[in-house]
RNA sequence: GGAAAGGUGGCAGAGUGGUCUAAUGCGGCGGUCUUGAAAACCGUUGUCCAGAAAUGGACCAAGGGUUCGAAUCCCUUCCUUUCCUCCA
């Protein structure tokens, strides 16, 4: 959400930015119900102010013993009180109306993020040491995970239908060592707080994340208002929802590791084999609340700590600078982090750090107070992935397999997965 | 799932229809005193909206309602605590 302030003082950056997400919002609406609202709120404050001081005189007549001249001042009450009522449910309608309205205004892109329609657009801006090489032909995870036996596909599919996967053997363990590794280098390295979230949420986290109302297609349904989770970011940035936060403990970096839903509706078809788009994962979330002066360091840092997990399991990726078009409703600025996937022949997108400045601060109403005494200021909140694990899965099968169809365990992940081989 | 009690400022806690502009205490901030600190004493201390300002309006879990007037009465929802039931 956007402060209403700017729809009256920057409303061409409102317009301008809006446009360059190649967003329709309902800009105009914001602007008419808001000055409608004004107007009715001057005139309408003003009769309760002249109701607040009748009523007072009835009080005070009453006390007196006065009860005729307190009646005759209560019959006088009738048309400001119809007047009144009239107004407050006319106000009701237009707070209503002009909420709905603005919810869905996308946030404003940072000037230094590129223009651009979707992910054609986006922008390299570096990679991390290079495309290994291979002196044997190649195979893609699924076929690594089959003949190693670490996932079994049909049968995830039978318990739950495609998109769910039933990870066996040595890829359940596996799948447990990389959550460890990525929250323990987070928490014990990065300085992040670890943090264990529920996996089902309310409207109202879904709304002050800014998932609802425009996303609510996406996310599955677990009862009349509880949401399964699309990821930590949700629960984790809502722990502070309708708080004000310490100036203190700025700024506060949490950790968490959560599964994810996602219904995927909308992308039939794409990336239907293995484990590049499932309908549930596993992924270790990063979230920081920030001083709005330094929100665009820690993006920087948040950024780094997310690759740092590639770096340590030596996985060639690239950094690019998503444009505006392909970032979407929430964010001013956006990364995605970019892992090679050898056996697929592609770039996998692993993570997403975005700043939101005080998008999602003013929706959950998270703010803090400079010094004691100081008004309130809206934080400014980040997160990143660190990062999701099916597609690193993948990624780390595809890079450091063998020409004898062994898959070698990178040396940081030995401990946590107690082999340094998967054999056939 | 059943029953009961309850939700008031940063915290504790009074207030059951009219100076509530919410008592009091703790905590915070400022001051007096002190070489400094503590203690004591004095003052101060919420948020949001409209307005250039003066000022006005709103907020006692949330949303409706009754009334000239609601923290206080009524309805709905949410949440908390305790007990019972069930359960890893």
């Amino acid at each position: 959400m956007l402060d209403r302030q700017l729809f009256r003082t920057e409303l061409e950056r409102i317009i301008a930015g809006a446009a360059r997400k190649h967003i329709d919002a309902p800009i105009d609406e914001v602007v008419r119900l808001d000055s409608e609202r004004r107007a009715l709120l001057l005139d309408l404050e003003a009769k309760k102010a002249e109701m607040n001081k009748v009523s007072k005189m009835i009080g005070q007549l009453m006390g007196q013993g006065k009860k005729d001249e307190a009646e005759a001042a209560k019959a006088q009450t009738k048309e400001l009180k119809d007047y009144i009522s009239a107004g407050e449910q006319k106000e009701r309608e237009i707070d209503a109306a002009l909420l709905a309205a603005e919810l869905v205004i996308p946030n404003i892109p940072h000037d230094s993020c590129p223009d651009g329609v979707d992910e054609n657009d986006n922008v390299e801006i570096r990679q991390w040491s290079a495309q290994p090489s291979f002196d044997f032909e190649l195979k893609p995870h699924w076929e690594l995970c089959e003949s190693l036996g670490l996932v079994d596909f049909a049968r995830g599919t039978k318990v739950a239908g495609s998109g769910f996967i039933a990870y066996t053997g040595w890829g359940a363990r596996l799948q447990r060592a990389l959550i460890n590794f990525m929250i323990d280098h987070q928490t014990l390295k990065n300085g992040y707080k670890e943090v264990y979230p529920p996996f089902l949420v309310n409207r109202a986290s879904m709304i002050g994340t800014g998932n609802f109302p425009k996303f609510e297609e996406d996310v599955y349904r677990a009862d009349d208002d509880l949401w399964m989770i699309p990821t930590a970011e949700v629960p984790v940035t809502n722990l502070y929802r309708d708080e004000i936060l310490n100036s203190d403990d700025l700024t506060l970096k949490l950790a968490a590791f959560t599964a994810c839903f996602r219904k995927e509706a909308g992308s039939a078809g794409k990336d239907t084999r293995g484990l590049l788009r499932v309908h549930e994962f596993d992924k270790v979330e990063m979230v920081k609340f920030t001083k709005p002066e330094d929100s665009y360091d820690e993006l920087e840092s948040l950024t780094a700590d997310a690759e740092s997990v590639l770096q340590l399991l030596g996985l060639h990726y690239r950094v690019v600078n998503v444009c505006a078009g392909d970032m979407g409703f929430k964010g001013a600025k956006q990364y995605d982090i970019e892992v090679w996937a050898p056996g697929v022949g592609r770039y996998l997108e692993i993570s997403s750090c975005s700043n939101f400045e005080t998008f999602q601060a003013r929706r959950a109403n998270i703010r803090f107070r400079k010094a004691a005494g100081e008004k309130p200021e809206y934080v400014h909140i980040l997160n990143g992935s660190g990062l999701a694990c099916p597609r690193l899965f993948a990624s780390l099968l595809e890079v450091y397999q063998q020409a004898d169809g062994s898959v070698l365990i990178p040396e940081p992940l030995r401990p946590y997965v107690g082999t340094d081989r998967f054999v056939p």
